[in-house]
DNA sequence: CGTCGCATCAACCGATCGTCTGATGCCCAC
DNA sequence: GTGGGCATCAGACGATCGGTTGATGCGACG
């Protein structure tokens, strides 16, 4: 190899950024950077402009999603390994979409980690096997692929603190049939028929919680 | 120090084990050996006799938990550092109860791990802040304190499937009278007045998901 | 300019839920 | 041996929910 790659690599959990860190230097890639939230991530790659930058999702402050839609903003050409404990469908829709080059789970065998970063500094693609399963069955099943809208979203949040049709049309200053058409749209992005299942398919999808 | 502190790591993320192993050797303790689940921890601990077991709670397999309790019932002496991401409720609980010496969350600072696995290999317990004052705050409210049967749990995990009282009386082989009761016990419980809020309570406290 | 998604509203009806009161049997702990 | 927690059951009532049908206004996108 001629130089090194240049790495940055983002995660809050100081252990797990050492941990992340100590395998790439071991591995003969050069860690230029370290960051604990999003905000000092920003700041570190626009300083340094390394070829990859290793994220992690969930970050107090600015989000790792976050991170990368403005990175795409400021026509980087940056590599983003989103490197993650959680493969809930929202993280990982939302960071594909935001332009994420590769996704890996913390669970990932630290060869692959390896692998993943060299293909990302080489502009390639990633995804843990776990996270290709998931968007392939996304794919195939056109059913409850939706996102919910803003105001669904603000009504389901409701309706897990357990507040009524009513209360909730009180709260929102709308009708409460206009509550029960959002519950119902609700009902048929997520595929169930109550607000209890609802909730919880919202909690496995991430959208709650 | 006369002999350096003796420590087997057990966690099924490989990026983790890393990086909580390289420091500890940095600091100048002893890894003794390296587990990725319960089972191999357990066969470890046994093998090697270290001081300290640092032990992630969820791992595929043989749960942190079951661990503690086995090694509890062997009447080991070792040390049981929880080292884990979450801070719910029912984890905390369960690992405190089975008998961890110390909780810490993997967002801590590294020289509070350091710290945290001195006290441990001494006896001392050790609590990451914020499950320190979650188990106060659990302590001085005496209402929502209370565990769901495993009956209530049954229950519960079917109203989150969207089950209706009756299919749930049918599941169950009981009556449609009985599926009500616990459903107002578990309510009770969980200080909430609907299905819909009761399990959104339940995954917020990791008894779902 | 038409279309589509989002948000809003109405009225009705049957099904379901949550609460209440009250009761029995079991097992474990004190 | 007497509580107390758990699990079981009954009946009945009012409140709430979910489905249905149908309709309007608005902004975005092509």
């Amino acid at each position: 190899m001629s130089s090194p790659i240049r790495i940055v690599v983002a995660d809050d959990h100081p252990v797990v950024r050492d941990g992340v860190v100590g395998v790439l230097r071991a591995q003969g890639f050069e860690v230029v950077g370290q960051a604990g939230d999003g905000a000092q991530a920003l700041a570190l790659v626009e300083e340094l402009e390394p070829d990859v930058l290793v994220l992690d999702l969930r970050m107090p402050g600015t989000g790792g999603v976050e991170v990368i839609e403005r990175l795409r903003a400021l026509e980087s050409r940056i590599g983003v390994l989103v490197l993650t404990t959680f493969d809930t469908d929202s993280d990982v829709v939302a960071a594909i979409e935001a332009g994420a080059t590769g996704y890996l789970l913390k669970d990932a065998p630290t060869p692959d980690l390896v692998e993943a970063v060299r293909a990302t500094a080489a502009g390639e693609t990633v995804l843990s096997p776990a996270v290709a399963t998931r968007l392939a069955s996304r794919l195939r099943s056109p059913g409850p692929t939706a996102q919910l809208s803003p105001r669904e979203r603000e009504v389901l949040t409701l309706v897990a603190r357990g507040t009524t049709n009513r209360a909730i049309a009180a709260k929102l200053f709308v009708s409460e049939a206009t509550v029960k058409t959002h519950l119902g749209h609700i009902f048929d992005k997520l595929g169930v028929t109550d607000r209890a299942a609802a909730v919880a398919r919202a909690y496995d999808r991430g959208i709650l919680g």
